[in-house]
DNA sequence: CATGAATGAGCATTCATTCAT
DNA sequence: AATGAATGAATGCTCATTCAT
């Protein structure tokens, strides 16, 4: 309840063992199954912990959930943050490319979880999903308009979607077993687009 | 309504108008709020059937579900293989692009649950959902191979998924009501991606 | 409809085939699997009629299982009649026993049907068995009582009971797969217990 | 309901006081009316828990059965071991029988599911009970064994399912109102039988 | 902090019955 | 005489949530 300062988290003193455990349990399961189909019995047992522990911590699985997305979409949006300043454009977009990548490969559960409610037009997350959505368009749109315009005269608003959808789905690919194709690969194909914007 | 000989039924005897109620009410329903929190009453209601008539037509919520994806990918694979036998391998690609535009506007419903259930390992209709995602890429990377190869030296199947992902999220893109953007400015975004891919 | 005389047979002009099939297909089920546990639909596919003809036939699954007691019964009682008038009282028994374990043989479903029914208060058909067990205890008392009084003063009421019961199981037994053990055993160890009631 | 140390529960920890409410309410349900008709919202109201509460407790309405069936066979069998091992053999028999006239006067509703399920192929218990009826035969056969071989040449194996079913069936008749036949007779009668073995 | 027995509204499914043909 | 699509009340079961400890 204490209201001083913390230097590293803002996390509350309620981050605890149990609230930790149940934060990665509801991630897997969340992944696997979908939110719909996790019961919090099921969270509950892969956290090792008791089923009302759940409520002790979080009040609702609506709102452990909750929680899950709010976590996820702070960490995408720091890692984007970073490249994004860099110095030069070109290598801004690439490098928010590649941690689009690296933050799809760890944050699947997340991602699988944003892209299915988000259309839902009765979801308990879907406006704050639909407001994530329209923060990182708007991330993208700034940076490409720091590459200058498209010959082609595509407008950059446009395109962040198209960019947003392709390296979105190239980094779920992945996921489904397509090991064998490299990660560079996948890079050079969405840089490979970028150009084409700009042609 | 008449009672002449009738040599045929117009439709399969089991494409009874319940069952194509049905599927009209279940795919509005499951795309608003999906498939689990669908109920069948509220299906059998909007269909303005009972509710054993779910039942004695698909035989469970998730058959009826099933043909609902069945019947979405049927639509899909004919508006994309017609297009796809254009003799100009561009004009090809650019039909894809069109049609699947078109289609999402239309199938929405289906295309939100394609991609929600798709990542699920433990979806009833997950192993459905990924043959048919495979079928798609082949079907890109066929007209992407009509191109030639692409002058940076991007596999086609590496970039099959990356212009699937930006069509399919540039077109459920349209149906969170960005109305403002003209579908011809969401082909000419595409249509650029495809000409980065070659340079 | 007509009423005129018919020579044979007690049925009505309604046994038809679809009757006769459908009685057939609903002993083996219900013998199988008990009368609430049987669908409709199993015992009109089992017979190879439409679901509406038991409707037609019987009116509803109640009656056409009312009609299965009923036949089974009037066959039950007809077969121990026959032995019961024999002269000779200890073969009018033995005949009993004998016409009693065929029976059973032949109509295990009837007899798990009534053995079943026969103690629940509720049962659709409860009263109509528990008059069926006093006719055939009567019956046996009869018989008995051509015996002679029992040396040990017990009386022929009770051992009806016991005589009835130790046969009843004894009959059904052979049904569980207990074939080793020839007719003539069970008859042999049921007639031992005739001698033991007079001795 | 002191709150003083307690150095062990006087039940398993899972023999909570809903579980023993339950116990008691189906036994009588399905005695009254079977094991399908009755439904779990009845058990539930006559328990004076919720519906719920069954679910927790026993995970389905076929395993709460089952918990009854083997509840009821444990008494059983503890009852009839104890004359089984008189030393006398023929007052081993005769204890046996009084034990079990008694055990069917309380657990009715036992025995009546017991005989409708044991001979049903499809049943959910239907091996359990066959597999107890074999167990009792077997210790029938012993305290037969112990009398000596009968004169008659009658199998003890043979006799045991005879005796068994004279017994059941004689208790059983108690059941239905036949009040005025004293258990004393009833015991002679099967006593009787015994004698027509040995003879 | 944490627990887990108990709850009850909600849901998928079953199935006897009806009826238009 | 027979059919089978349609019905809806009834039922077993699930699961988020509560609360006494």
């Amino acid at each position: 309840m204490s209201t001083t300062a913390r230097h590293r988290h803002a996390t509350s003193p309620r981050t605890t063992a149990s609230r930790a455990r149940l934060f990665t349990a509801a991630m897997d399961l969340v992944g696997d199954v979908g939110p719909d189909k996790v019961t919090v019995d099921e969270i509950a047992a892969a956290a090792g912990v008791a089923k009302g522990t759940v409520y002790y911590q979080f009040g609702s699985k609506n709102e452990l959930i909750r929680g899950l997305i709010d976590h996820g979409y702070s960490v995408m949006r720091d890692e984007l943050l970073e490249p994004a300043s860099a110095p030069d454009p070109m290598e801004a977009i690439e490098g928010m490319i590649r941690e689009t990548l690296d933050f799809l490969d760890e944050y699947g559960s997340f991602a699988k979880l944003w892209h299915s409610e988000m259309w839902l037009v009765e979801s308990p997350w879907g406006e704050q999903l639909r407001q994530m959505r329209r923060e990182i368009l708007a991330l993208i749109c700034q940076s490409l308009a720091r590459l200058g315009a498209s010959r082609s005269g595509i407008r950059p608003e446009v395109f962040a979607i198209t960019l947003f959808g392709a390296t979105y789905i190239t980094g779920m690919d992945a996921k489904l077993g397509n090991d064998e194709i490299p990660t560079e690969d996948r890079v050079a194909a969405l840089m490979a687009i970028v150009r084409g914007y700009l042609s």
